[in-house]
DNA sequence: GCCGTTTTCGGCCCGACTGTTTTCAGTCG
């Protein structure tokens, strides 16, 4: 069992036992465990068979949780749980992502009426029945109607990052068989989109059929939709993503490949593109009309350059006029993961990261970086134990006096400083200018009218220390929409000030999304690409940020962060 | 339920907003 199905276990037995209204710290160490063990380099599994180790020396696992996790690996779940879903139905869980219901609504709704679907739940807002409960009333029941929609419009898609580990677990399961060349992923996944709806996988090889054996008798293979000599469908792990596996012959992988990738869109175009050219493209190959003679089909590079093009990057085949630029020689050079020479923002343990500065510094030399900005938050986060002036001017000089000292990595002082409701940033002018990199975020009141909260960052990109505008929109993939305000504006602002804008790798947010981001780039701004990170292991996401620069047409030159850290540093101390 | 110790029990988690109240509970970040 690996750690992130054991943490899924504990993640959910503390929203039941929140449900519930069990001890709130009993709750907040369940959810502490699942964190440590989601984020411990070594399977649980392993210490745990192990009678020399001891999980209970892993930080936030004690006793209480060591016997939770042996019942997990043993049965898949533990009697609290058990007897939570006894008492609630498993949909109590789907419940806690309508926003607007949290535990205590959840628990009273379901003491008074015996829903157990969001059908029902609809219903009963729809008949106005939540008002008849204590402290629940009109306004209650619009929001959960609103909140229902939007959750039903995301079921069926899921996270770039979340398909893509799929991905790679079943290749891995491929790779093993024998006589297999290559799987690779085609579809959305492979254009980068920030989230996908099914996974299509490409496999070549001479014995395609034993793939599709493996794949319809993997574990964690729910339903079997369809099981055919070359295709098999298949709903897999627990939140069902649809998984097509295609046995391709070699011939005509690149072709495969080619349609498989798609958009829809870039292929109509393309296949128009071959129709005038007196050509035919089908998943099979490219052929010549007149005499059906194969053109191309191998590779995709071949197929493309047999339409009179290069090779297009499947993150710009959206049609959105990339096969024009490559007919013109006018292709961007697209950065690349290895062009990143640091990260310029992230959490310590000095506010509500899970590592301390030295954790994360070493992590980041571990990819290979020059420098890091340590972004921490500002007092307004109160939760988070968000830094205050005295403190942030203290942090700017302990950062001077790891640098002289050296850690084998350039660190820059930085801070995530929240952008208040009136547009204000949270610390004084004078604490910021300590600092090497100061980014201005948006975190609280976040259903501002437009034109408030365009209002609102004007005022914030006035600061002048203000460097970089933290996730710009807001948004939560798959959870909460990006908050309303003229972009074209603040970008514009944000240009003539100076003011970078992040392209958050987050694979919760990728925020500004790959559009927003070619926007702004041909109004002349410029970005930095940086994971956010609240761990080490965040630190891999700066791939996803790069996906999402790619999609919006970004170069090297248009990423701050590709920068030398001497250049960097030069580019930081002045603001145009 | 974990942790740390002033070592076996007490602290852990804070503030603002919202909608529902008529003094505050629940939600969210």
């Amino acid at each position: 069992m690996e750690n992130r199905e054991i943490a899924r276990v504990l993640w959910e037995t503390a929203d039941l036992m929140e449900i519930a209204g069990e001890d709130s710290f009993r709750i907040r160490s369940y959810r502490n465990g699942a964190t440590a063990i989601e984020g411990h380099p070594e399977r649980i599994e392993d210490i745990l068979r192990d009678p020399e180790r001891k999980v209970t020396d892993i930080s936030g696992i004690g006793k209480g949780l060591a016997n939770v996790l042996s019942e997990i690996l043993a049965t898949g779940s533990c009697d609290r749980r058990d007897v939570l879903l006894q008492k609630f139905p498993p949909t109590a869980l789907e419940f806690l992502k309508i926003q607007g219901l949290g535990p205590k609504g959840i628990a009273l709704i379901f003491e008074h009426y015996r829903i157990s679907t969001i059908d029902e739940l609809e219903r009963l807002c729809l008949e106005e029945k939540l008002r008849t409960l204590p402290r629940m009333g009109a306004k209650l029941e619009e929001k959960v109607l609103r909140s229902i929609a939007q959750y039903r419009q995301r079921t069926g898609r899921y996270l770039l990052s979340y398909a893509e580990n799929i991905a790679y677990e079943l290749s891995q399961v491929f790779a093993k068989v024998p006589g297999v060349e290559a799987v690779t992923a085609a579809g959305s996944l492979r254009r980068g989109r920030e989230t996908v709806g099914d996974l299509d996988l490409l496999v070549t090889g001479p014995n395609p059929t034993a793939v599709l054996e493996q794949f319809v008798a993997y574990p964690k293979v729910d339903e079997v939709l369809g099981r055919g000599e070359n295709k098999a469908s298949a709903k897999v792990g627990h939140e069902g993503l649809q998984v097509d596996v295609r046995a391709l012959p070699k011939e005509s992988f690149g072709a495969a490949m080619q349609y498989f990738t798609g958009s829809k869109d870039h292929n109509v175009a393309i296949r128009t593109r071959a129709v005038k050219m007196g050509l035919k493209l089908s998943e099979y190959g490219l052929y010549r009309v007149e005499d059906n003679s194969k053109v191309a089909g191998e590779t995709e590079a071949g197929i493309y350059q047999a339409l009179g093009l290069p090779w297009i990057p499947p993150e710009l085949r959206e049609n959105c006029g990339e096969i024009e630029a490559a007919e013109e020689g006018r292709l961007p050079e697209l950065v690349e993961l290895k062009n990143i020479c640091g990260d310029l923002h992230m959490h310590t343990t000095e506010t509500d990261g899970r590592a301390t500065l030295e954790e994360m510094a070493q992590a980041a030399r571990g990819h290979g970086y020059e420098y890091i900005a340590i972004t921490d938050h500002s007092k307004a986060l109160a939760m988070a134990n968000g830094l205050d002036e005295a403190r942030a001017v203290a942090f700017a000089k302990q950062v001077r006096q790891l640098n002289r000292n050296g850690l084998g990595i350039r660190i820059f002082s930085g801070i995530e400083c929240d952008i208040l409701r009136d547009g204000a940033l949270d610390l004084a002018n004078d604490a910021l200018a300590e600092l090497d990199v100061v980014i201005g975020s948006v975190h609280s009141h976040m259903n501002l009218e437009a034109a408030e909260m365009t209002d609102r960052l004007l005022r914030a990109l006035e600061c002048p220390h203000l460097r970089i505008m933290g996730h710009p929109t807001g948004r939560m993939l798959l959870h909460r929409d990006p908050f309303p305000f003229d972009f074209e504006r603040i970008v514009t602002e944000a240009v003539r000030r100076g003011v970078w804008l992040e392209i958050n790798a987050s694979p919760e947010r990728l925020d500004l999304n790959s559009a927003m981001v070619r926007a702004a780039q041909a109004k002349g701004a410029r970005f930095t690409i940086s994971t956010d990170a609240h761990h080490p292991k965040h630190l891999y996401s700066m791939r996803y940020g790069v996906i999402t620069a790619r999609r919006g047409w970004l170069g090297p030159a248009d990423v701050m962060n590709t920068l030398p850290a001497g250049a960097l540093a030069d580019a930081l101390a002045t603001r145009t």
